[in-house]
DNA sequence: AAATAAAACAACCGCAGGCTT
DNA sequence: AAAGCCTGCGGTTGTTTTATT
C-alpha cells in the first residue's frame, strides 16, 4: 500500500516527493541547457531520478509559467465546455487554458468538477442529464444532499428526493423516446414506441422529438450522435421496476414477480466491477422505509432492493418480461403526481440543448 | 485532543506512437 | 523493414492535508 519513497529496486533511481535540492537541480540545469533528452537530464544534472520522473517534475511543477492557486468560475465553464466535446483528452484541454497542466486539469476534474456534475443530475461523461444509470448515481448524491442515509432523516428530505427522482425519471423517458426515433439500426422497443399513441406523450408528434434530436446533435458539431451517447434502449419495464423500488408501487397485486429473479440472475451474471462513474453509489437503491412516511411508498419497498451497480448490459438484458405494458405505464403515470413542478411538456422544453446555434 | 474519514494533490505506471538507426 | 529509444498521454496509486466524529 505504501509506496516507497526509496530506491527502485530496478534502476537503483529514486521515486517519490521530490526535495528542495532537486527541484533546484532540475531547474538550474533547464534553465542553463533547456529541455534536451529528458532520459539524459537526470545523469547530466547530478539527479538520482529517471528521465520520465524529471519530465513530468518540470511539466507539471516547475516550469515557469504555471500558474497555480484555485481555479476560477471562467477556467471551470472552460474544462467543462471542452471536457463535452474532448472527453478525456486532458492534453488537449489543457492547451486551452494557458498555465494549467493536463494533470492538474485531470485531477481537478476527477475531484471537484464531476461530483458537481453529478450533483446537478448531468452525467459527466455524456454531459447530459443523467441517463437510466446514471441517474441512479445522482439518486446516491440526492440521498446524501438531503440526508436521506442517516437515522435524522425528514419527512421534507423524502418527498423532495421523490419529486427529484421523478423528474429525471421523466427526463430519461424522453431521451429513451428519442433514439427510439432516431435509432438506425435493431428493432425499435415497442414498448416505447407504444408511449406515443397514449396521454399525455401522445399530445406530442414523433416529428416534435425528431426535431428535438437534431438541436441536440447540432449542439454537439455533429460529432456525436444520439446512438452513439446512449447505445442502450432501455425497456420501459426497468423504468417502472425502478418506480418500484423507490416506492411507487400501487397494490401488492401490481409487484413483480420475477424481482427476486432477475436481480439474482444479473448479480450471477456480472462479471466485471462496475466503471467508475457508478462505483460510488451505494449498495442499494431503497429508500429506507423508516426514511419515510409518505403514503405512496410502500413498506415492501425494503424487501425490494435492487442492484443499482449492476453494469448496464445487465441491466437491460434483463428485462422483465411478464410485465404488461399497463402495469409499467400505470406506474410511469404516477410521476405527475410527485413531480408537480414539471409536467411533460415542460421536461420536453427542457431537453432544449442550451448551446445549441 | 485523538482517531478516522474524506478530499486534494503529486507522482508513478503502462501503453502507444513517432523518430532514428 | 525491424528494432530500439524517446516522448507524451491517460489512468491509477500513494501521500498529505483538512474535516468530522
Amino acid at each position: 500500500m505504501v509506496k516507497s519513497p526509496n530506491r527502485d529496486e530496478t534502476g537503483g533511481v529514486k521515486k517519490g516527493p521530490w526535495t528542495p535540492e532537486e527541484d533546484r537541480k532540475l531547474v538550474e540545469y533547464v534553465e542553463k541547457h533547456g529541455r534536451g533528452s529528458w532520459q539524459r537530464i537526470p545523469k547530466i544534472a547530478g539527479l538520482n531520478r529517471c528521465g520520465k520522473s524529471c519530465r513530468l517534475r518540470w511539466t507539471n511543477y516547475l516550469r515557469p509559467d504555471i500558474r497555480r492557486g484555485k481555479f476560477t468560475e471562467e477556467e471551470e465553464q472552460l474544462v467543462i465546455h471542452l471536457h463535452s466535446m474532448l472527453g478525456n483528452k486532458w492534453s488537449s484541454i489543457a492547451t486551452k487554458l494557458p498555465g494549467r497542466t493536463d494533470n492538474e486539469i485531470k485531477n481537478y476534474w476527477n475531484t471537484h468538477l464531476r461530483k458537481k456534475l453529478i450533483r446537478m443530475g448531468i452525467d459527466p461523461v455524456t454531459h447530459r442529464p443523467a441517463t437510466n444509470l446514471n441517474l441512479l448515481t445522482g439518486l446516491s448524491n440526492l440521498l446524501s444532499a438531503g440526508g436521506l442515509g442517516g437515522p435524522a432523516s425528514h419527512l421534507d428530505n423524502a418527498f423532495k428526493l421523490q419529486a427529484d427522482v421523478a423528474h429525471l425519471l421523466k427526463l430519461q423517458l424522453v431521451q429513451s423516446l428519442i433514439q427510439v426515433l432516431t435509432s438506425s439500426y435493431g428493432t425499435p422497443n415497442m414498448d416505447l414506441m407504444n408511449l406515443f399513441r397514449s396521454p399525455p406523450l401522445g399530445n406530442y408528434q414523433p416529428s416534435d422529438l425528431l426535431q428535438l434530436s437534431r438541436q441536440i446533435d447540432g449542439g454537439l458539431g455533429g460529432s456525436l450522435s444520439l446512438q452513439n451517447s446512449i447505445p442502450m434502449i432501455p425497456n420501459l419495464s426497468i423504468l417502472s421496476h425502478y418506480l418500484n423500488n423507490i416506492g411507487l408501487q400501487p397494490t401488492p397485486e401490481r409487484s413483480f414477480p420475477s424481482d427476486a429473479a432477475a436481480v439474482t440472475a444479473s448479480d450471477a451474471s456480472r462479471t466485471e466491477e462496475p466503471s467508475a462513474d457508478i462505483s460510488n453509489v451505494s449498495s442499494t437503491s431503497s429508500i429506507p422505509a423508516s426514511s419515510s412516511t409518505h403514503p405512496l411508498v410502500s413498506a415492501s419497498s425494503e424487501t425490494k432492493n435492487i442492484d443499482l451497480v449492476q453494469s448496464s448490459d445487465t441491466l437491460y438484458t434483463n428485462t422483465l418480461a411478464s410485465e404488461s405494458f399497463e402495469t409499467c405505464w400505470d406506474n410511469l403515470m404516477k410521476l405527475d403526481n410527485l413531480d408537480s413542478h414539471f409536467g411533460w411538456k415542460d421536461i420536453i422544453d427542457q431537453m432544449s440543448w442550451p448551446d445549441a446555434p
